[in-house]
Parts: C-alpha cells; sequence; structure tokens
DNA sequence: CAGTATCCGATGCGATACTG
DNA sequence: CAGTATCGCATCGGATACTG
C-alpha cells in the first residue's frame, strides 16, 4: 500500500495519477462505474487480475475516498460503492475509453482476448425485450477455444440476463456459433453484424423471430457507436 | 520495453491504460501537450524522473504512434512532437487534472513539493505584458528551502520569459519573498494573492507600478480556474 | 461469498558513469 | 544537448493455500 507521495508535484494530474494510474486500477473503476458492487462480480470484469490484487486496490480506493465498503446490517452482501468524487472520474475513464474505441488498431485487440470477459462484458449490456420469451436461453459456441471455455449461455429472465458456463440442460431458443475474435468485433461495433451473418463468420440458429432480433438484444458495447479511424491513422 | 498484452481485454479502456497508465507517463504527455519538445525541456517538467526511464517512455511513446521524434536535417535540435492520435489524449489527461483540481484535498499536494518544477511551471504559464519594461527581472526568493535552491530569476525578454537558477547580477525589478507552500497555494489558485499580501505571507518589492501587477504576469496554472470542492468533500 | 497470509520470482526504476 | 549502459535493490504482484 503506498501513499507517498511518489512524483512530488502538486500538480493535480501528478496527484490523480499516483493512485489512478496503477496497475489495474482504471479497469477496476470501470466495473465500479459500470454498476458493479460485489467483490466476486468486480472480480469477474478483471479475471486475470489476482484476488489478493484486488483487494488491495480496493483498500487503497477506500484509502482515498473513492468508494466505501458497505454491509447490511443483517451481515448480508458486501457492497462497494463509489462516493461522489469517485462517480465524478466517469469522465476520466470513459475519455480515456472513448480515445482508444477511436484511435487504436483493431488487430492488437483481438489478440490474447481473455474469453471470460468478453461473455461477462456481453452479459451486463445484453438488452431485455418484451419480444422475448421468458426465460430466453442463448448458447454461444466459440469455435476457437478450448472445449471446456467453448459453451456459455445468457439466461434472460425476470428482467434479468444471467451468465452461465454450466450446462443445465437449458432449453435453448437461440444458438450461435462464431470465433472469439468475430464476436469481439461485431460487439465493439468493428464489424458488421448483418455482414458477418451473411458471409458466415457469424453462424445463427433458432426460431426466425428470435434470430432476426439478436442485434437487438445482443446489444453493444457502451463506446460501440464512436467512430474509428481510418485505418492508417490509427495507432497500436 | 513491455508491449505484451497484460490485461489480456480488447476493451479499448484496457488496451488505453497498458501505455498510458505506467509510471510517469501522463506526466511526460502533459509536458508535450503544454509544448515542450525537447528531451531537456521535457526532463525539466519531470524533474524526479530519472532520465534513462524518460528516454524508455519516449520510445515507448513513438512505438505505439503518440509521438514521433523529429531532427532537422542540419543536425539541429531533436523535437518530440505529438502525433494527431497524441494531441487527441489532452482532453484524457486534462480531464484527470480537471477532476483532481475539483477533488483532491489541498495539503497532501503542498508536501514535499519539488521547487524545481513549481518554477519551471511558473515560467512557462507567465504572461508578456506591453507595461512591462525588456527585460523585466522577477526574484524569487523561498525562504523555506536550502540556500541553494532558494533563489531564482524569472527574465521577461523578447517575447519570451526565461527562467534561470544561477545570479547573473540581474538588475531585478521586483523581489517576491514567499514560502514554496504559499506560492504553490497561490499560482493553483488556492489561495487569493492580495489575501496573502496583505497577511505577509507574501512579501513583495519594488517599483509600484509592477508589483500592482503581480497577479497579472505571474498568471496561473491552468487548472486554477476549476472551483475545488468543500473541504468535507474532498479526498486525498 | 468475501476475502487473507505467505512465498518468491520478475521487473521496474534509480543511481552512477559514460558517449558523441 | 541528447542521450545510453550497467548494476543492483526494492517492490510489485502472481500462485497457492487457507479462513469465517
Amino acid at each position: 500500500m503506498n501513499s507517498k507521495s511518489q512524483y512530488g508535484q502538486y500538480c493535480p494530474l501528478a496527484m490523480s495519477s499516483e493512485f489512478l494510474c496503477s496497475r489495474w486500477t482504471m479497469l477496476v473503476l470501470r466495473e465500479l462505474l459500470f454498476g458493479s458492487t460485489g467483490f466476486n462480480d468486480i472480480s469477474r470484469g478483471v479475471p486475470r487480475m489476482s484476488r489478493t490484487l484486488l483487494s488491495n486496490r480496493l483498500k487503497e480506493l477506500i484509502e482515498h475516498g473513492i468508494i466505501i465498503r458497505q454491509q447490511n446490517q443483517d451481515g448480508g452482501q458486501i457492497h462497494y460503492k463509489l462516493t461522489e468524487a469517485g462517480l465524478a472520474l466517469g469522465p476520466v475513464v470513459f475519455s480515456m475509453a472513448e480515445w482508444g474505441q477511436e484511435w487504436l488498431e483493431i488487430e492488437p485487440s483481438v489478440k490474447n482476448v481473455d474469453v471470460g470477459f468478453l461473455m461477462w462484458d456481453i452479459h451486463r449490456n445484453a438488452v431485455m425485450m418484451p419480444e422475448l420469451p421468458s426465460p430466453f436461453i442463448v448458447e454461444f459456441f466459440l469455435n476457437d477455444v478450448p472445449e471446456n471455455k467453448s459453451t456459455h449461455w445468457l439466461v434472460f429472465e425476470d428482467e434479468k440476463v444471467d451468465l452461465c458456463h454450466i450446462d443445465h440442460g437449458f432449453d435453448v431458443d437461440v444458438h450461435i456459433d462464431v470465433s472469439v475474435k468475430e464476436l469481439t468485433k461485431v460487439w465493439m461495433g468493428w464489424a458488421d453484424m448483418a455482414a458477418a451473418i451473411k458471409s458466415g463468420s457469424v453462424k445463427l440458429s433458432g426460431a426466425k423471430k428470435y434470430t432476426d432480433l439478436t442485434v437487438t438484444w445482443l446489444g453493444h458495447s457502451s463506446v460501440a457507436h464512436i467512430q474509428k479511424r481510418a485505418e492508417g491513422q490509427r495507432v497500436t
């Protein structure tokens, strides 16, 4: 836990970056800003971060007044919640994300993608629709990863969407067969879903009335609407 | 030089923060955004950063397409210049600085301040005024630091302001006697100059027509206009 | 679910000295 | 002015195992 001034500068950028710009911290903040409050939920948003380190980072953020740790008096769930100052970091986090979406080259991003994070990210932005039955089950088959990580289910039910990676013998409504890379591109707005279906890189099956709505219930990343720069201008 | 993906996330925030959120990097970007292009100028803006590390960081930024390294064909000065993508990082850097100015507690910031950086920061934002003679010499005496670091001169001449820490027998127009802490507060907009003069924590001497203009030629930090939160709301 | 304790290897980075 | 090479320590953080 490091809280001594490293930079020796009163500059607010220096003071802020001393604790904001440490490994994983921005991603933890992203999770909090997206609404996760439980330790395990946050952890699922940063699957490659060790839980030990997450624990330390949360403590640092508490120390700095960015979050508070709450527990119901009945000893229930523990919630990490952003303070007012923490919420005010939204523009900082999003401006960095938006810069990346606008300027970063695609290929480096889709290399070495963690499937757990991709599915977690999709699940939390999936869109409930009145047209869908309840439950509505979507099975993802990711055709380029080891078998034990290849199948995931999205369960739309009771006004929320759950993510599952264990087969409970679901009654599947829509099945999606796609590579991780292609799913990532479509999800991020870097590729067009209709074109991907037409080219065969996304294979949908199920009742047409549901597969036709895929673009809608699948949703997009929260920065997908930002236009990427032309290929020659992008950076890595 | 680390260029392998650490986070395993396609998320643009993750991709960006992998190289933006490393030690010193935001401060180097600040220097570049403020207009420094030479190695030594940049280095003076981050005096506690080792030159070795600065050299490495600049290389990383070049690799990532954020800056380019230019040298005149006559073998003159070397200039590091932001690319279009690099310039686009302005809002990211400034949003973090603005957050800090609005939310951070003052006291931790004014502890352990590097005098070299303070004077460098002041010098590059000092304001040329037609009312001033040329040269116009301001002598700063920082009354709470070791003698060899206590005196600095600002030389307003030929449409530019130079900073000097060696006595060239200047013909001083205005003398300022102040502590580093108080000078920092006034400079950052955390204290009022007029009040500081009245209370005696800033002691000005010299021709009245020049000392009366101090607030103007001294200028303020670029984020000084942002209002700090009330004391109870601030964080560390 | 929500963590903590301990170990230990990797690496980040400062200090110092040197170069064209 | 604009760097580079080398050394060596400190700390960061991952892996693993354990707790209430």
